[in-house]
DNA sequence: TCAAGTATGTTGCATTTACAACAAAAGGAG
DNA sequence: CTCCTTTTGTTGTAAATGCAACATACTTGA
């Protein structure tokens, strides 16, 4: 196995494959692989994205321009990650997106509407890919919806509160541990950080939470009204 | 072909496979149909989802609870419409939504899991049901990554903008319709709805748009600047 | 332990938005 | 046309948030 492969093992789209069959599995999923130098457009604005990317070593940056004409950089990619499969498997027209090489970088590209045409005649792989895909797709798409739920309150107070609540469903506690600190958090609920700083400690001068670092209690007397 | 089954002729699940094969298709994918009353539960907030539904008749409500208890409806369903896709396919152990017949409803149940292990022994119906969610899904990923682009916005006339120059991009034009009234354009965009009007008169005041009920025209001398 | 750097909290003020109440305009049915 | 309903716009005020500047606490490495 070259070893550029290697870093498929932390790719969700190759779960159930072996590390040793990975290189049979491209050949016979017709995957395409293409080296980039630094600052070298990986997927051009505009264009219409035709395979699934993935990052096989260097790093990129999946960017898009708002309505200022201000770059805005919406994620970074790490060696292992996918890029652009949603709008490839949408067969959008115009990639509203770009990504560019942040340093000498690797891709592969599959062409998963190939993939899908060849479903019934081809090798287990194309089955477990696909398989993957779906999964992939699905759970992104849960954390979107997720997400929204939380951008879709108008006042911060609440969007802290869904945040939160998010958390308390899966750690099954009504005391958390948030992957962020108070920069990032803001970033991700889309608000101010000092005013995010303000209102934590308004809430937790009212007794709705407490707070140290990235641990976070909702206060049992309110969660019996909250959930 | 049972007349239930023609509303499928509008699920997008189901393109490319002919009406009179629909029953056919369902039989050899093991699908499982059944009727609900008025008012009872069709999937139970936080049960673990086994099956991508399809409603045949009748009309039901997707709802959730936020972190004050209160009840929000999320969508209205009707005939021919997918329910819990994602959640299925993501394989949520708890189902954070719940949906409810408004009325006598009937609907379709199809074990994506099962479909996806069969995948090669099957029946072509299989590739192409799969084929059709992978698109039905990654197309629902576009729409989420868009509004989340709109609502990421902090001020509502960056909202505004990020949602006009979409449908810019998509009608290729300056002048656009949009498919929602005032009432429901702030509901999309989360903001107060009188709000909303006043901040599309001070945009036309300040000469940035011009616009008549649905239609709206984002002025070209700001454009460039813009895009 | 100290110093520098980073992260978080606090405050006051400016801006933005929500909210409520009402006004005006646009459609529709008779 | 007129009345009624629905939709959209306007205005003033209160509330929420952004923003900037600064204070404090926490980390890290010498």
């Amino acid at each position: 196995m070259e070893s550029n492969l290697r870093v498929l093992q932390t790719c969700p789209l190759f779960d159930g494959i072996a590390p040793a069959d990975y290189e049979k599995a491209l050949d016979c999923l017709g995957s395409i692989q293409r080296s980039f130098a630094v600052g070298e457009t990986i997927l051009a604005l505009g264009s219409a994205p035709k395979a699934v990317g993935i990052l096989l070593s260097g790093s990129a940056t999946i960017a898009s321009y708002d309505a200022a004409g201000h770059r805005n950089v919406l994620a970074k990619l790490e060696p292992g990650e996918l890029f652009g499969e949603s709008y490839t498997l949408a067969a959008v027209e115009q990639l509203p997106v770009e990504v560019i090489g942040n340093e000498a970088a690797e891709a592969l590209f599959i062409d998963f509407q190939a993939l899908l045409s060849d479903i019934l005649t081809a090798c287990p792989f194309h089955g477990i890919l696909i398989g993957n895909m779906l999964s992939i797709v699905a759970r992104k798409n849960v954390q979107l919806n997720e997400r929204q739920a939380i951008l879709a309150k108008r006042r911060m107070r609440d969007k802290i509160l869904t945040f939160l609540a998010g958390y308390m469903v899966r750690q099954k506690s009504n005391a958390v541990a948030i992957p962020f600190n108070r920069d990032e958090l803001a970033d991700f609920l889309c608000v101010d950080r000092s005013a995010l700083s303000a209102e934590l400690s308004r809430m937790r001068d009212e007794g709705w939470i407490q707070f140290r670092k990235n641990h976070f209690t909702v206060l049992t007397d309110n969660i019996s009204s909250i959930i």
